[in-house]
DNA sequence: GAGCACTGC
């Protein structure tokens, strides 16, 4: 055993779980479910399946603990690899996407839970393992919710099995009450943490009236200060919503400091002694490395952040927290039919999570920059989980490809709106992923396999029936990665970057957002060092490259179903800027849009929802020429933008259109009718036909309903920051 | 005429 070794066993010995080993066995295999709690520290993620391992619990199968996060899968399976003296890959290993590193002899495996979701449609019962666990349970990601809710359903009948599954459900101390009564009332194990004591104060200015960005950015830098003149040793981690405002506040930080506001009183303060680190996920990888080098003797670290150093960083030595109390979320607004980015009060829970980032090595302090006032009254106890506000489309068809029909009724932990997957059962519908009586087709077989969202499959797999999937995998890739165009900061460089992107966007030939993402793909693949082809052409490398990543795994998906008898075949005559296009009308006939007035379009998914070609486009400006178009994403900020948009031909989608409005929803969720109360049975019929009028006309349902208040309201703030922003500039 | 938080398959 190597030294090492020696010292990470005798670390992990120190862990107060080890003083619950027996007994915590025990209750794993006194019951089919299991909840267990601790804080970060508690050493359950590493420690429990090397307990079961040891217990004997692998001799019917591989023990899985599924992660949210590809990383902490990696990094758990080298550490427990460590402790147990053994050789990765081998009994302990790990499986994430594009990354298996398991062979048939792994007992103990991580998986993201993403994969395990994959496990589940090769296997739905699991058969290779004996005990899952799932960790983090209380991030409540959209896999995790899904696998809570399969496993509670699966392993209830085993058919395949011999021994029944055994499902360990591992969460922060928050709500394991409910999680209990979820797994019908299973028993609770709570294991000791080993955190340090955070001292949280409210530092007050913020007040329920402000949301403005500029305001909480100067307020989260005079806190910053304070701290700094004010407290003993130890770095500051400061929590802001997206990389303009932290970019802002470190200017502040660094240079600017007594440019603030007057009244906040640092005219005399410096920033000396503070080392002032921005912070984000599209920052390059490098820059990012710098926040965990402890910094030089008497100075202090003030790492500025977005939430990716609440759960996805961890930073040694952070003794004080500044509060911003807003995050940046996406939410999906199943009446319009649109996803809204919008910067949002945090819950009270997700400001103890970020709290509790101070207490990992020593005692801190957490400075929130709002007021007990807008805790009580802004903040909501918990975050919604994602599947309350995302669409639905991928998790129902995976829950439709696992003979789950009646995806109303399936146990949720927290059920989703009925009309979030309404709309994601019409929109499998409109693909032919599903049938009209809501049975899964042998198109959303084939689809359900790919990694992307279902409308972009479907125009994949349209591109194999035709033979032109060189086309198209390369779009795919390209689609389902990060914003490849670079965007800098200084405004000389900006406009270099836009003459380049403009001569890419040239050399493509025709104006087509997409077929130039298939343009630069290739470029850049052919070119002699691709990574210095990228920083020519202000492309982000580390997006193309996972592009590339992502177009080798479609490609093999793609030539399995292949092979397969009944792959379906077509023929279509035109050009292959034609085809293409074609082949998108298929994925993307739900997002088309006409020209109405002047630049200005109108959807035709039936919100008829007014819309504009996002300024990035290469369509921008040419609007007058345009009639109709299809568009992959929206964009709601001081209007609703289009971005990533091709010109098509009414001709190519007209037969598709009907299909936007013909169906009865309820029918598709497939209820096992003989199962439902006549009572229940009332309530749908009734919903059905006041939701769902028989003679409504199809223009009704065209007309305008662009007057949604949360898209108003959305709006109206993103003007008002912008107004105080201006303001403040003239001042 | 431009405002992209974070994950994951």
């Amino acid at each position: 055993m190597s030294k090492t070794e020696r010292s990470s066993r005798a670390e992990s010995t120190q862990l107060p779980i080890h003083q619950h080993g027996e007994k915590l066995v025990g209750a794993v295999k006194g019951s089919q479910f299991l909840v267990v709690t601790g804080e970060t520290g508690s050493g359950k993620t590493t420690q429990l399946p090397q307990f079961l391992y040891r217990a004997g619990l692998c001799r019917d199968g591989k023990i899985g603990v599924t992660q949210p996060r590809r990383v902490a899968a990696i990094t758990v399976a080298q550490r427990v690899c460590q402790e147990m003296g053994v050789r990765l890959g081998v009994e302990v290993g790990y499986q994430v996407r594009f990354d298996d590193c398991t062979s048939k002899d792994t007992l103990i495996k991580y998986v993201t839970d993403g994969c395990m979701l994959r496990e589940i449609l090769a296997d739905p019962n699991l058969t290779q393992y004996s005990v899952v666990i799932l960790d983090e349970v209380h991030e409540r990601s959209l896999n995790t919710d899904v696998l809570l809710g399969l496993l509670k359903k699966t392993s209830g009948g085993s058919r395949g099995r011999t021994v029944p599954l055994k499902v360990v459900v591992m969460s922060a101390t928050l709500q394991t009450d409910k999680l209990s009564a979820f797994l019908g009332h299973c028993p609770v194990f709570t294991i000791p943490g080993r955190t340090y004591p955070v001292k949280e104060l409210f530092c007050g200015r913020i007040g329920p009236k402000e949301m403005d960005s500029s305001v909480y950015v100067k307020e989260v830098v005079k806190v910053a200060l304070d701290v700094h003149t004010n407290e003993a040793s130890g770095d500051i981690l400061v929590f802001l919503t997206g990389q303009n405002e932290i970019e802002k506040a470190c200017d502040l930080l660094f240079e600017k400091a007594e440019s603030i506001d007057y009244r906040y009183d640092v005219h005399d303060r410096t920033v000396e002694g503070l080392l002032v680190l921005p912070l984000y996920g599209s920052m390059p990888t490098d820059q990012q490395k710098q926040i965990f080098q402890p910094a030089p003797e008497g100075v202090r670290k003030c790492v500025v952040a977005t939430n990716i150093a609440a759960t996805s960083l961890t930073i040694d030595g952070i003794k004080y927290i500044v509060d911003s109390g807003f995050v940046k979320q996406l939410n999906h607004n199943s009446r319009v039919g649109l996803d809204i980015l919008e910067v949002v009060p945090i819950s009270k829970s997700e400001a103890q999570q970020r709290a509790g980032r101070a207490g990992r090595t020593s005692a801190g302090k957490c400075f929130r920059i709002y007021s007990k006032e807008f805790w009580e009254n802004c903040m909501p106890e918990y975050t919604t989980p994602e599947i309350q506000r995302t669409s639905l489309t991928s998790v129902v068809l995976t829950l439709k490809c696992l003979g789950v029909h009646d995806v109303i009724r399936f146990p949720y932990l927290d059920r989703p709106e009925e009309r979030f997957l309404l709309t994601a059962l019409k929109q499998l519908y409109q693909y032919d992923a599903i049938d009209r009586k809501g049975n899964v087709t042998r198109l959303g077989k084939l689809m359900v396999e790919f990694p992307l969202p279902p409308g972009l499959t479907r125009a994949l797999l349209q591109s194999a029936a035709l033979g032109c999937e060189e086309l198209m995998l390369p779009v795919a890739a390209m689609l389902s990665v990060e914003n490849i165009f670079i965007r800098p900061g200084h405004p000389e460089k900006q406009k270099e970057a836009e003459i380049i992107h403009k001569e890419l966007a040239a050399s493509a030939g025709s104006s087509n957002d997409f077929l130039i993402l298939l343009c630069i793909f290739e470029k850049c693949k052919a070119s002699e060092n691709p990574s210095s082809w990228c920083k020519d052409h202000w492309i982000h490398w580390r997006a193309v490259k996972s592009a590339f990543s992502v177009e080798t795994q479609l490609r093999e998906i793609l030539f399995h179903l292949k092979r397969q008898k009944e792959f379906p075949q077509e023929t279509f005559e035109g050009s292959s800027s034609e085809l293409l296009r074609h082949c998108l009308c298929i994925g993307y006939f739900t997002n088309v849009a006409r020209r109405s007035m002047g630049k200005a379009f109108c959807t035709m998914d039936g919100h008829g929802s007014t819309v504009h070609v996002h300024p990035s486009s290469s369509l921008f400006g040419q609007e007058a020429q345009l009639d109709w178009i299809i568009f992959h994403d929206v964009l709601v900020t001081s209007r609703v933008y289009v971005r990533t948009v091709c010109p098509i031909r009414y001709d190519w989608v007209k037969d598709l259109l009907p299909k936007l409005h013909e169906i009865d929803v309820y029918e598709l969720s497939s209820v096992a009718r003989e199962e439902v109360t006549d009572e229940e049975m009332a309530q749908w019929v009734k919903k059905t036909t006041d939701q769902h009028r028989p003679g409504e006309d199809v223009s009704r349902k065209l007309e305008k309903r662009n007057d949604d208040s949360s898209i108003t309201e959305a709006r109206a703030r993103y003007l008002q920051r912008k107004q105080n922003r201006l303001r403040g500039k003239d001042s």
